[in-house]
DNA sequence: TTGCTCCTCACGTCACGTGAGGTGGC
DNA sequence: TTGCTCCTCACGTCACGTGAGGTGGC
């Protein structure tokens, strides 16, 4: 899959809109270590992003947003993903060795799995909420009709 | 309804891990005025609380979980539900004023509504990223077939 | 009486918000 | 050149966590 987006650079406040968030947090990740820091490195330099960093801090966010996640919990996160970044290069260079990618596969499904268990929960928890207020809606909705409203 | 449950008082530990909170929880917000302040007026006395206060508490800890209110926006919605408490006593009170007990019943279903449509947007989010995780469970699992593995 | 939980300060921490004062790029 | 956004400190804030030192109730 090639990207056809053009992928000109962005600002930091470009980035903060797209994703959500401030150019004050994305600064933050960047000093606390849960986003590579840009090289700025001429000091007083703009920062600039791509395509990629979009996707990347979007996905954090949302982990944070609708988990609660710590910062500490998304570092833990990110850096199995680098993880299973740099053994998807290994993956990519040992079509020979079937084990060797079955072992990759396996533990990417465990990541995979143990994200998807957490959110599972917490979007039970909100039906049952949800159930929790329709039926108070109904009640409302009966007491409504006793008086000949809807 | 008639509360059947034997309805012992409990002491603030109790409350905490009932409402999946800590003692200083508790107390913070009884500090910032979101929970009403316990009068263990003679200095010193251990606070007390009943099963209304599990339900109330856990309410709250819900909405500041499931959609990542701030304590002011609790209060806010504190401050709205109790008047509605208020004119529930007036609703009661009003047998006689059926357009007085229709303008209270559509306070209260407003309320509810806006509830329940941030409960919504919030599934509707989660429901998202959980289809991206199972979209990536399948490419997985579809690459363990080419190795003949499950 | 012995533990356990509770109490009140009060300082610490996490995840940023919010200016102050100054510089970069279209 | 004029705005707008960016930069780096650095202090402030929100929502608690975490002892310190002491008291209450089964």
């Amino acid at each position: 899959v090639t990207n056809e987006t053009a992928d000109r650079s962005l600002r930091i406040g470009e980035l903060a809109s797209r994703t959500g968030t401030t150019p004050r947090t994305i600064r933050y990740y960047e000093e606390v270590g849960l986003l590579p820091a840009r090289d700025h490195s001429v000091k007083g330099t703009h920062r600039t992003y791509d395509e990629g960093d979009v996707e990347t801090l979007s996905s954090l966010v949302r982990l944070r947003e609708l988990l609660g996640l710590s910062l500490d919990d998304l570092r833990t996160m990110v850096s199995a993903e680098s993880a299973r970044a740099g053994l998807r290069l290994a993956f990519e260079a040992s079509a020979d060795r079937p084990d060797e990618r079955a072992r990759i596969l396996y533990e990417a499904r465990g990541h995979v799995e143990s994200q998807l268990a957490l959110l599972r929960a917490r979007r039970k928890t909100i039906v049952q909420l949800e159930c929790e207020l329709v039926e108070r809606l109904e009640r409302i909705a009966e007491r409504l009709g006793e008086l000949g409203l809807q």
